[in-house]
Order: C-alpha cells, then structure tokens, then sequence
DNA sequence: CTTGAACTGTTATACCGTAACATATACTTC
DNA sequence: GAAGTATATGTTACGGTATAACAGTTCAAG
C-alpha cells in the first residue's frame, strides 16, 4: 500500500502526508522507536499487548475504536475482553504514544516525534469526514489562543481537546471533480 | 440557591459568572426567552419536551448525561425511553440551543445570546475538572488560529469541538486555600 | 526464593446511543 | 370539518462503548 516514498519524511513532521500517498513503512518505523526510546527513557515498560496495541494504531492514520484493536489482538493469541485493550490503549494514552479522539470514541496514534511533556503536549486533531483520515497539527498557537479565551473567564486551562472536522484536499479534489454531488458546504 | 444578584448579567455575557454564585434566574429566563424567540423566527416548534429539557439543561451550568436528562422528563410524565431525550437534545443542539460536550459525552445549554449563525457558532468550553461547572467562551480567535493550523495540512475545517479541562477561579481558591483537599462541590 | 508490585486475563455489568415501528398530534387542502 | 400529510412522541429491542471486581501470572528486588 505504501508507495512513493517522495521523501525521507513521516507524517509527524509534516501533517498533511496522513492524507496523501506515502511511505507509511516510515512513520511507523519511526514512531515506534519513539516509543521504545520513551518507555526506556522512563523505565515503562512497552510489554507485548501494549506494542502490539501501539502498531495497530500505527498501521493507519485514522481513528480505530477499542473494540476494533480488540479484534485484532485476539487474532493475534491476546485476551478477547474489552479491558485487554483499554489498558493498553489507556497506557499509550497516558504516556503520549496516542490519543483518544473523543469525537470519534476511538484511538490514534501519537504522531509527533518532539516527545516535549509527557502527554501534555498540545495537539488538534483534522478529521476528514470523506476518507477518516486523521493528522495531528501542532497546536501551540491553538493553545495560547485557548489560554487567552480562558484567561476571561479566570480559568487556568490543564489540557485540552481541540478536534476538527473538515475534509482533506484529496477529497475536496475528489468531490469537486466532475460532480457536484455531497455538499462541499459548511 | 442563586443568591446574590451582582448585576443584572447573564452568564451569556460573562463566561466567568457560570463558575460563580449569580442571579440564576436570570440566565434561565433569558435563555428561554431567546429559545422562543428563535423558533417563532424559523418555525420551528418548541414543544413540551423540549422546552423541558432545555430548562431541564438550563438548571445547572453544568453538562448532564442524556439518561440524566430523561429521569427527569419521566419524573415530569414523558416517556421513559432513550429515544424521548435524545430526540430532544438533538433538536436543541441542531438549532443552537444547546451543545454536545464530546468529553463528558453530555449535553449543556447553549449560553450565547448572539445567535450569529444556525448552530455554526464556534465556542469553547472550560470544564472545571473540580466542580463539573462548565462555561461558554467566545472561540474566535481560536476559530481564526484552527483554520491557520489546518492550512498547513491543506484541510478544510467544517466545524470543531473545542474542550478544555482544568480548575475555575472558585475551585483553585479553595485548592490553595489551608488545605489540598478535593470536591468544594456545586 | 520469597515478597510485593505491576501486568494480563476473565466474568459480569453499566452506560451511551440508535433502528424500527406504532401511535398521536398538528398543519394543510379541499 | 374531514381527509390526507407531515411532524412529534412513545415503545421495544438492540448494539457500541466502557469499567468494576476479582483471579492468575509475570517481573523486579531484596
């Protein structure tokens, strides 16, 4: 499925790649020695189930639901109850290595390579409505403009979702070609 | 409860005062007052359950649970089943008068008064993490920020849930205040 | 090798949400 | 005002999401 390798370049340095053709090898590749070097860095330990968790997720750039994970670990001779991948996907979560997409009611993988805070690293996450492809774009202006809209209400802001829904160019590109079919609207 | 009147101000108009104690009354009326006015504009029928439950939403700044919702209309004579509260609840959030807390999968009132567009008003909500009070800040520059964000990735935003966690003044005040302890409650 | 902590696995259950269908109410149109 | 249509309410039944509680296992340290 990978094809066209345009660049020694994953999809955390350069968001848009999560919606275009690229070498995926590379982010996953990446992005799990991210995960290893963290874990070792901080004396977690990256068991099996929660590795095999982490490379589900980075198979793909969507969103993949609990139930969904939970699936494949048990093809894959891991237990076949919920709590198997919640744990999992709640240690991943809680050490940055993914994130819930709370409008989705599912899990992505983390992908930023600057390991800054823990999990405390700020993200917004771009949802393709079309494709369900999901980047995650550095939200460090989000974040002060967040901080500036709670700064009026004497709110001190510890962490925040910021999740938007919108289509990709490909499918933009997709719709507008040829057809005027599923409103490009608002 | 709603002790107090500091003014004659809504939380519609200052976010801040949903996490103090204020005339409640006040944002209950006005609220509904716009609520109506809304529908007379667009045709639209506020009818006995959903009036219910927008007061129901309106009784507390806080996001309630869709079944919490329904225990209440049942206890008021309407139907006991899902499907009563979340017909209502989506016919709110659909037309501006309430929202979707994605995080605590619950609802709140809707507490703008400037009813820009339909339901495509950009907020953001602050949860205190301590009291579950929840309020409304104006998300325009945040909106401004999230679009410059998604550009990079050549996205087209459609719509964004914008959430944050953290502590209101209150709640910090009595955190710091003599002791570390938790829940200054309501 | 024993002890305690962390991890994996299981059963059972609770919470959140919707599809499909039946009934009732309101809005036309004649 | 009767007939017909659209909208709203109510029900049963079910599926997706998530967690509590407990049992067994593995790991790290003394």
């Amino acid at each position: 499925m990978p094809e066209k390798p345009q660049h020694e370049v994953t999809a955390a340095e350069d968001p848009a790649l999560a919606f275009q053709t690229h070498d995926h090898r590379h982010c996953v590749g990446t992005m799990l020695a991210r995960a290893e070097a963290v874990c070792a860095d901080k004396g977690l330990r990256l068991t099996p189930v929660r590795r095999r968790v982490l490379e589900i997720l980075l198979e793909t750039h969507k969103a993949l639901g609990a139930y969904e994970v939970l699936d494949r670990l048990a093809a894959d001779g891991f237990g076949h109850q919920p709590p198997v991948a919640y744990r999992a996907l709640d240690f991943l979560v809680t050490h940055g290595l993914a994130h819930r997409i709370q409008r989705l009611n599912a899990f992505a993988a983390c992908m930023h390579t600057t390991d800054d805070s823990d999990a405390g690293h700020e993200a917004v996450f771009l949802i393709c409505r079309d494709c369900n492809a999901l980047a995650e774009a550095p939200g460090l202006r989000l974040r002060a403009a967040l901080e500036a809209a709670a700064a009026g209400a004497d709110f001190a802001v510890e962490g925040a979702a910021i999740e938007a829904i919108g289509l990709c160019a490909r499918c933009r590109a997709a719709a507008g070609e040829g057809n005027d079919n599923a409103g490009v609207g608002a």
